[in-house]
RNA sequence: GGUCCCGUAGCUCAGUUGGAUAGAGCACCAGAUUCCUAAUCUGGGGGUCGCGUGUUCGAAUCACGCCGGGAUCACCA
């Protein structure tokens, strides 16, 4: 139940009368119009700039033209009055019988009251995380791996069929690496004295079990070995115990996933799809072999010019052409993650959305161009970076060291502080704002801490309608409660519409999260939600008659029975987007 | 030097995809409150939306140019 979608449709069809009518041009353009919330309450419910957007197609003063539109608006059930403001805005106020429709339909369980068909059932294929599988997931890649969890709810929520995507990387150097990692540690199983991991393997604790595995699996054949030997056995044992702790990582913040792609896969299945994606578009004109220019302003020491072949990216809006073979004839990681991207757009979604980290915003426009050329621009691939978040301890930064091994992993944070606290607060910022995560702050049970404030609104509610109306008033008793029989006109309090006006705002606040990709918006609504809650809660301990629970008055206790429940249900759905938990009591 | 992101109250940040007098929290100031529907409440001051030009009925929002901060910059992933 979207008010302004229900208002839109109601001016639609008094702007096409007036079309009918000759006052408008049978050609008349619609698109620019809007129907929102005013900013300033007091101007009503709802404004639209109709008259002003369609004066001059009109030819008509604004004013003038919106005293046409309002007559005919006036003529319409469900709205009160409607008033021509300053350069020709058009104010509508709906009555209360209309407000209490959309409490209902924010209670009634039936019905999901924030869901929409926005996406029509279009395909929508999310890509996060997609870390190295070398190693635990590290705190960094934390906020990506919200965000897009968050975001892929959050279009599920609109409609949409989504796929959420894992990419991993296990075709690079990177692997190689990991392998060797893995084989030092299998001679430390064996009994040999490794001595310090030498510098440029990974040294972390977390590949000594593998080590064990691979001794137990393959005791000492492969000791003293050339890496020809045991090289490809290691690295395929070793990504998928890796793979085993990212999902265990990401499990762990209720982070989850429906497919995992291997960029080794690509190269090395039955057909090679990065040669593949490469011929086809070599037949589109678009790879040749050239030069590159070094980077503008200060050259790389070790510039070596030669010749590469190169995607003509700069056809499709990137700065320069990107190469796709390296010095040592393998793919660039370009290369590969172009034919990926050509593979999920041929398992159909013409909609695609990457998540990546901010060291990663050099990507975006060859990637963007990437995808525009794989699908002769059909598809859409929408790129999300997540900002850095700088780690915050007794007020001083935490450093990290990757060399020492001693990084701060995903999991420690979720272990110290919870999945939700690390959800909600990741999500409580724009994703391309950077972002002060500070341990202490974040676990403070105080109204500072939005985490608590919006948690605390939806445990005293619970608190109210299943523990202390069972006790004050039985016959309310929730098991039983039957919303549609309570009286809401007497919902009147100017708290309770507040409430009611915000509660009518969240089915705009989803779409609008929807259409931006920004799950930011839902966190911040969900505070101010919970900010109406809390100040109508205290606004009872000064004037009791506000109570939620009104002494022996049963009529007003139902009503506003139905207003809580509308708004505990509203506060679960959007925390249910965000993946944190609506808890029922605070312990 | 190129590219991308950010710049809004003292601080941390929102800002309805171009709308009316730009908002919230913290901090600050002034009151209330020792009560219980547990983990205070109410009110107030505070702004050149980094600067400038442009686009139009109308700009924090869009375009261009500067200033400041961050990320990144053949071949890595």
């Amino acid at each position: 139940m979207n008010l302004y979608h229900h208002f839109g449709e109601q001016l639609t069809s008094v702007l096409d009368a007036l079309r009918d009518q000759g006052v408008l041009p049978p050609d008349a353009d619609f698109t620019r119009i809007t129907v929102e919330p005013p900013r300033d309450p007091s101007h009503g419910d709802i404004a639209t700039n109709a008259a002003m957007a369609l004066a001059k197609m009109a030819k008509m003063a604004p004013r003038d033209l919106a005293q046409k539109i309002t007559e005919l608006l006036l003529q319409l059930p469900d709205i009160d009055s409607a008033k021509i403001a300053g350069p020709g805005f058009i104010n509508i106020t709906i009555p209360p019988s209309f407000w209490q429709k959309i409490i209902l339909a924010a209670a009634n369980a039936e019905i999901s009251y924030g869901r929409s068909e926005l996406g029509r059932g279009q395909k929508v294929n999310v890509e996060f995380v997609s870390t190295n599988p070398t190693g635990p997931v590290h705190v960094g890649h934390c906020r990506g791996a919200v965000f897009g969890d968050a975001l892929a709810n959050l279009l599920d929520y609109s409609g949409y069929d989504v796929t959420r995507e894992y990419y991993i990387n296990d075709a690079g150097a990177q692997v190689d690496v990991l392998a060797r990692s893995a084989y030092l540690r299998y001679l430390e199983a064996l009994g040999e004295d490794i001595g310090e991991i030498p510098d440029g393997l990974y040294p972390g604790d977390y590949l000594k079990p593998v080590g064990k595995a691979l001794a137990d699996k393959f005791g000492d054949q492969f000791k003293g070995q050339k890496d020809a030997e045991w090289l490809a056995a290691f690295r395929l044992f070793s990504i998928v115990s890796m793979m085993d702790i990212i999902r265990a990582d990401l499990k762990a913040l209720n982070v989850r996933f429906d497919v995992f792609s291997s960029e080794r896969a690509l190269i090395e299945g039955k057909v090679n799809m990065v040669e593949d994606t490469i011929d086809d578009l070599r037949s589109k004109g678009l790879i040749y072999e050239g030069v590159l220019p070094p980077p503008k302003g200060k050259l790389p020491d070790d510039w070596d010019e030669r010749e590469q072949t190169l995607f003509k990216a700069t056809e499709f809006g990137d700065d320069v052409d990107r190469a796709l073979i390296k010095a040592d004839g393998t793919y660039t990681y370009f290369a590969a993650d172009m034919a990926y991207h050509r593979d999920k757009y041929r398992r159909s979604f013409n909609k695609m959305i990457d998540v990546m980290g901010a060291d990663h915003s050099g990507y975006v426009k060859r990637m963007k161009a990437a995808g525009k050329a794989l699908s002769d621009g059909t598809a859409e691939l929408d790129i999300k970076i997540c900002q850095l978040v700088n780690l915050v301890r007794n007020g001083k930064p935490v450093k990290m060291s990757k060399r020492s091994g001693s990084f701060i992993t995903l999991r420690e944070v979720v272990d110290e502080v919870g999945p939700d606290v690390v959800r909600f607060i990741m999500l409580y910022r724009k994703n391309d704002a950077t972002l002060e995560f500070d341990f202490d702050k974040v676990q403070e049970q105080s109204k500072d801490n939005p985490v608590f404030y919006v948690q605390y609104a939806h445990a005293r509610i619970h608190s109210v309608l299943y523990r202390k109306i069972p006790l004050e008033m039985p016959d309310l008793e929730m098991a039983s409660f039957e919303p549609l029989k309570q009286d809401l006109s007497v919902l009147t309090d100017s708290g309770e519409l507040a409430l009611v006006k915000r509660l009518a705002q969240y089915p705009r606040i989803v779409e609008q999260a929807a259409k931006t990709h920004e799950p930011h918006r839902i966190a911040f609504y969900l505070y101010e939600l919970a900010a109406d809650l809390h100040t109508q809660w205290n606004r009872g301990t000064e004037k009791p008659e506000l109570r939620f629970i009104s002494d022996g008055n049963k009529k007003v206790t139902g009503a506003r029975a139905v207003l809580l429940l509308a708004v505990a249900k509203t506060l679960a759905s959007g925390l249910e987007i965000l993946g944190v938990h609506p808890i029922e009591e605070m312990r």
